[in-house]
DNA sequence: CGGGAAATTGATGACTTTCAAGGTGTGTGG
DNA sequence: CCACACACCTTGAAAGTCATCAATTTCCCG
């Protein structure tokens, strides 16, 4: 009877030697302001998958980095109507949609076993008081997750929904890249189902869209695994106002 | 030969006396914060009609308070095609868009006449440090920003278009009641062209809702005033997730 | 007062959803 | 370890919603 072997049972790290320290929050901190960070981030939070880091209402208990796995956030209204606002992977920072009220505005659902590291409510404005590089950098990530609606908000008002999978495509993809990555064949860390939503269609939509750029040999997908054959017929094709080209 | 008596020619104000501290920035600061915040903030900004209080990829030059007037905020790709974002009436802070890089990454255009009340980058962080009750009042009002992301996004991902407009107006009559107008009457501040693009939609779909709202003894609209005829009724539609009452 | 932008209305067609069925992979319990 | 159940994904056909094109009206600004 040995313990499982995945990532749960992952021993807890320094910020200093994790390997994500360069995009997530100690990223543009000195060292001596990292070593104060450290003190207070809770490295204990193991979440398994389809459980919640927080869900909506419930009162903020700070802010929470990915360390591994992949989390996603959605609102829903009265009616049960869902929708999907964002996918974070590994070093992302999630937790502020509760800045409003002091509760949160959204669920947080693991997609698959998760670390995550938790900032603590409690210490968090002492900390940005005492950390310039601390201040700048939440200021960045704040920055990030507007950026992130604004063009999300682009996509679904203005684009078709080829256009959309192909604008999603190609973030992940630059995404991954600048985490050392291929960016040309890489994992969906979500069902079709999240994605669909995400992207605002019905599944079956999507499922169709990926068959036809298949066809076209745009991209080759099996299951979760993704394989961009043709990076300039995916920019193309996220481009698209002409109409058909 | 007088001076033209429209708002362009208002008298700057305290914020003491202004009567939007409640909403705006100053709500949630004491008396002695307010007497710091009043010295760095300039309101001498006077943006006409269809002028820009900031534009894409400007460099950042701070936050900005509306005093009068309204302003919408819309993103544009590299195919020109551009999205509404906001519409921010007084009282209403912008400017949470350049955190992330430091330049803008939307246009921010006035829908009319606007006085604009700037807080500069310089003291920013300064103030910030030295007064808590405006760091919580930030917080609030970031939260705000991403809260209104988050339903837009819920309305564009999840609503038909009659639903969406409905949403719309539910939230538009919220906003004018919790600043003591009348939350049955009001005026639209931006065009059809605005609002249609804010809400995903063709002018001509929006114009047809319109239409059909009013047959429906729901709404009156007279250009762009509107009154609320019947609150159920409209609240029904927003929340119509099972089609066809 | 005139030109033109803004808004409305109608007809048509494209895109997307919905409903339905079948296939494929995964996980759990025997 | 295998089998079965179930969730996930794909594909097809039909229907609906919404966009586009076009014409007309209304209203605003100079």
């Amino acid at each position: 009877m040995r313990p499982p072997t995945n990532t749960m049972s992952q021993k807890a790290i320094s910020c200093e030697s994790c390997s994500l320290n360069a995009v997530c929050l100690p990223s543009g901190l000195t060292a001596e302001e990292l070593i104060q960070l450290e003190k207070s981030i809770d490295k204990t939070m193991k979440i398994k998958k389809k459980e919640a880091v927080f869900k909506t209402n419930q009162i903020s208990d700070g802010i929470y980095a990915v360390k591994s796995g992949a989390v996603k956030t959605s609102i829903a209204n009265s009616d049960g109507q869902e929708q999907v606002l964002e996918f974070h992977l590994p070093g992302d920072i999630l937790g502020f949609d509760a800045f409003n009220s002091g509760t949160h505005s959204c669920d947080a659902i693991a997609l698959e076993d998760t670390l995550i590291c938790k900032i603590p409510e409690a210490t968090f404005d002492d900390l940005c008081i005492a950390l310039p590089g601390l201040r700048k950098e939440l200021k960045h990530q704040l920055g990030k997750e507007i950026s992130h609606h604004q063009n999300l908000l682009l996509s679904l008002g203005q684009q078709q929904t080829d256009e959309r999978l192909a604008t999603f495509l190609l973030q992940l993809s630059l995404h991954y890249q600048s985490r050392g990555f291929s960016n040309k064949e890489f994992v969906l860390p979500m069902s079709r189902q999240d994605l669909s939503n995400y992207l605002g269609m019905a599944v079956e939509t999507l499922s169709r869209i990926i068959s036809r750029m298949t066809d076209e040999n745009i991209i080759k997908v099996e299951r979760r695994v993704v394989i961009i054959s043709d990076m300039d017929k995916l920019e193309a094709l996220a481009h698209s106002s002409c109409k058909k080209t």
